[in-house]
RNA sequence: GCGAGAAUGGCGGAAUUUGGUAGACGCGCUAGACUUAGGAUCUAGUACCUAACCGGUGUCGGGGUUCGAGUCCCCGUUCUCGCACCA
């Protein structure tokens, strides 16, 4: 044993503390010169601490923040806590362990384990949502939102958790229809609930997506969750009544193909409509929906099925009488919740006409065909139309818009934008959140909370039995107040808000979470939002990077910040995966990133994190390579040492001239400047597999040759080598370049270094001899070599020689520095 | 069902931007050195077939374009992700 194995614990524990006695990580943010604002989105503070995901999300990240700092950047990268939430909620209940309490010291467990992990966050800033300095705040931005008649409350069916007691928005209920955080089977229920009117920017939430640096993944969901399509709205008359459907539809080109009408089960037209012939035939279809859960009902496999309620709708175009069903595949939630159908031309349509024998008219054509070919499923392009009075003829495509024109001017319909998205429900009725700022009064109705008494601070007595309504409801002294407007007694709003809208404007809080004059300090957010990268998973595509969206932009609108978009650039790491399946506490495959980190340090750790593979792959864990970095890491620490004080003795030297290099020394130099062309750019796109890849090609260079180098060449290269380490091995690379000499931390201002780039191309290059494509064997001749020469040498290699015997050349290609091709016959 | 992406040694993965020596880097494995010892370290080797050389084969399978294909085109299989009656 040569040198005593890294000691990482002294090691790391020494520099964490002197990077905070030094404040080396707190950003001025006075100075807007160069400002990157870095953001991982904020943790929540569960009992089970930070586990492989987390450190796979931060590590990296920082790796990124800090290379942009020795760039020059001046970075902010804070961190915090999104600190309301269920789970705290959930242990409380079964502990009696209050969620404020929980919290706090989950908090401050976290807290300790992130500054371990030897991050630059700056921790002036660090926030937490579940205190009033803050949620005052969220309930400052409902009033706004309040005001603007952005938000709202109605009766509505709302997805219902039956376990966790509460409502859940329809991105928190997952595709088999269970709840998301516990996995119990949602219910729809009726209740009056709060949302934000988010729709009101569905078309701007669609239009900025091409503004802004996303994977393109992410966009297309959002673009998809939006789901604007373009059509129109047409009003059918019913027979012998004074009712009227009205339906959406993108197709008013195929309006004279309707041979029926269908309207959701639960519409409350459906009452009227029913003919009493039909009524018990009626009463049993909706009796059997009920039965059925959500995911069997909206199953796309599952059979249509439905009943016709014995009334007519009279087809505005053409006063054909078509009878009108009720069918469980259409919703009640889209549109106008009726439908009309072609089945000639649509295929869930189609599917229901042939199960039903409902009638089906072809109104478009396709290329080569007959108008009485047989239809054997719908056809759903474009084409000729037929059987469409006075549009006959005509493409379909352009028909669209004169048929529009033609229902507006006779006041059958009009042109209709619809959107999928739907309005944010923000109500929980649980404990642990944002009260909402809301009085009801008998007499005046619905009173906000009047901004100078806010915040409505959360009452830490209250009884955690889960009972279907928020458990503040029956604190008697938070729930009883006198009316704002009258002064009577009144109530307050027992709800309290979806912790999306604690997420949705925090990046405007990290700037000064102390500010006490508004929501965030503008002069502050104007200079550093909005975020240049934001990093973190995946699974919030259509949930929190949405809702931040619209609550930017309602800032912006009300005048506090300027930019259009919340994060102009977005990366996703991949997940972690352990056994093939997302880590979790329930499933028991949780890998505690303490065991690794005491037995190899944090820099092994997140380099290993690092050199898995690609950042937004993820992957499924495995631990067998970790020596792999940690060898890398004592083989580091081992040159440094055997180089000691080498900063010293050698005179700075900002570049060499290659000539008068040895032969060791060139191809320590050449390395050197490659692996800083290299890593520069791997790193820039979170490449940072490749990048420590290159770091170790450059170490196995540096231990082979640069002890035949000059004093002043090692010192070249050992410093250019420690700035690169810096931002992936940081501890590592503060000790390692104080052991070289230098006498301050490598993190305080600007340190990269550009490649000498007449260093980077080699003498001599290797060129592919092929025969008919077929690769022979490889030569070596100096840069730039021409085709004369290559071939002089070629032809006379013992081993192509005997490919050329007998043989006619009838064709050569040459690729300078790369092959030389012979074609034979 | 629809849409997007992917498939490379025993393993994680490079090379795909621009068609030009496939397997960088690391793990693991094999042999050797040092050692009281080695689960430490160092050196060499490591895609497959062939005893070895010569040679041949090889980037999911099948076809094609090209002097040349992991890379481009067509067909298929498998996997991952997203959407899932949105009229």
């Amino acid at each position: 044993m040569n040198f005593m194995r890294y000691p990482f614990q002294e090691i790391e524990s020494k520099w964490q503390s002197f990077w905070q006695n030094n404040k080396i990580y707190h950003t001025n943010l006075s100075n807007i010169d160069k400002k990157l604002y870095t953001l991982v989105m904020f943790i929540y503070p569960s009992g089970a601490k930070l586990h492989c995901g987390h450190w796979y999300n931060y590590g990296p990240t920082d790796t990124w923040a800090r290379y942009k700092k020795l760039k020059g950047f001046n970075v902010f990268e804070p961190m915090g806590y999104d600190a309301f939430g269920l789970p705290a909620e959930n242990y409380a209940i079964k502990t009696g362990v209050h969620p404020f309490d929980s919290t706090i010291t989950n908090i401050n467990d976290i807290r300790q384990q992130l500054k371990k992990m030897g991050c630059m966050y700056d921790w002036d800033s660090e926030l937490m949502t579940c205190v009033p300095a803050y949620y005052k705040w969220n309930q400052w931005l409902f009033l706004q939102l309040y005001k603007k008649g952005l938000a709202y409350r109605k009766n509505a069916p709302v997805n219902w958790c039956p376990k966790d007691q509460t409502v859940l928005a329809n991105e928190q209920v997952q595709n088999d229809g269970t709840c998301e955080r516990c996995g119990t089977l949602v219910i729809q229920k009726n209740l009056t609930q709060w949302f934000f009117k988010i729709t009101d920017y569905a078309e701007e939430l669609l239009k900025g997506l091409d503004e802004i640096n996303w994977p393109e993944k992410t966009k297309t969901m959002q673009r998809n969750w939006i789901g604007k399509s373009t059509g129109a709205e047409v009003k059918f008359k019913v027979e012998n009544s004074d009712e009227a459907i009205t339906v959406f539809t993108t197709r008013p080109d195929t309006l004279f193909g309707v041979t029926y009408l269908v309207i959701a089960p639960e519409h409350p037209l459906v009452n009227k409509l029913t003919q009493p012939k039909f009524k018990k035939d009626v009463d049993k279809y909706l009796d059997s929906i009920k039965s059925l859960t959500e995911i069997e009902r909206t199953s796309t496999t599952k059979e249509k099925t439905g009943v016709p309620l014995g009334s007519f709708a009279i087809n505005p175009v053409n006063g054909d009488k078509v009878p009108i069903w009720i069918a469980d595949y259409a919703l009640l939630t889209y549109g106008t919740g009726c439908v009309m159908a072609v089945p000639a031309h649509d295929e869930r349509d189609f599917e229901f006409a042939s199960r039903f024998n409902l009638k089906i008219r072809k109104v478009i054509l396709g290329n080569n065909k007959e108008p009485d070919d047989l239809l054997e499923s719908a056809y759903t392009e474009s084409g000729k139309m037929i059987n469409s009075g006075p549009f006959n003829g005509l493409d379909s495509e352009t028909c669209i818009g004169k048929i529009i024109e033609f229902l507006e001017q006779n006041n059958l319909g009009r042109k209709k934008i619809n959107f999928r998205l739907r309005d944010w429900l923000i109500s929980r009725q649980r404990y642990w959140g944002t009260p909402i700022p809301i009085i009801h009064c008998e007499k005046c109705g619905e009173i906000p909370v009047e901004e100078k008494d806010l915040p409505v601070e959360l009452p830490y007595d209250v009884e955690f039995n889960p009972s279907g309504e928020s458990p503040l409801a029956s604190n008697k002294l938070f729930m009883n107040v006198k009316c704002p407007k009258c002064g009577t007694a009144a109530k307050r709003d027992p709800d309290t808000m979806d912790t999306f809208v604690d997420s949705s404007w925090y990046y405007f809080r990290y700037l000064n979470p102390n500010f006490a004059d508004g929501i965030f300090d503008k002069n502050l957010a104007d200079n550093w939002t909005p975020v240049d990268m934001y990093v973190g998973g995946a699974e919030h595509a259509t949930m929190h990077l949405l809702y931040a969206r619209f609550i930017h932009k309602f800032l912006r609108d009300i005048g506090f910040t300027k930019s259009n978009e919340p994060f102009n650039n977005l990366i996703h790491q991949g997940t972690i995966t352990n056994l093939g399946a997302k880590m979790s506490k329930s499933k028991g495959n949780v890998v505690n990133p303490d065991d690794l980190t005491s037995k190899y340090g944090s820099d092994v750790f997140r380099l290993y994190l690092m050199f898995m593979g690609p950042y937004e792959l993820g992957g499924d864990w495995s631990d067998k390579g970790i020596s792999g970095t940690d060898r890398f890491v004592q083989r580091t620490y081992e040159l440094f040492n055997k180089f000691s004080g080498v900063f010293l003795k050698a005179p700075q030297k900002s570049n060499f001239d290659i000539l008068l290099l040895s032969i060791d020394e060139k191809s320590v130099y050449r390395k050197v400047n490659q692996t800083i062309k290299k890593f520069d750019e791997e790193i820039n796109n979170f490449r940072f597999n490749t990048a420590i890849a290159a770091m170790m090609e450059l170490l196995n260079e540096l231990n082979k040759n640069l002890d035949k180098c000059s004093n002043s060449l090692q010192s070249y290269s050992l410093e250019r080598f420690g700035i690169m380490l810096a931002p992936i091995a940081p501890h590592l690379a503060e000790e390692c370049f104080e052991i070289a000499g230098n006498k301050e931390s490598i993190f305080l201002g600007e340190k990269w270094f550009e490649p000498d780039y007449k260093a980077l191309i080699e003498d001599n290059v290797n060129i592919a001899i092929q025969i008919n494509g077929k690769l022979r064997t490889t030569i070596q001749v100096p840069l730039d070599t021409e085709q004369n020469i290559v071939k002089d040498i070629v032809i006379n290699d013992e081993k192509i020689v005997k490919y050329l015997d007998d043989k006619q050349i009838i064709k050569e290609i040459f690729v300078k520095n790369k092959i030389y091709n012979i074609v034979v016959k």
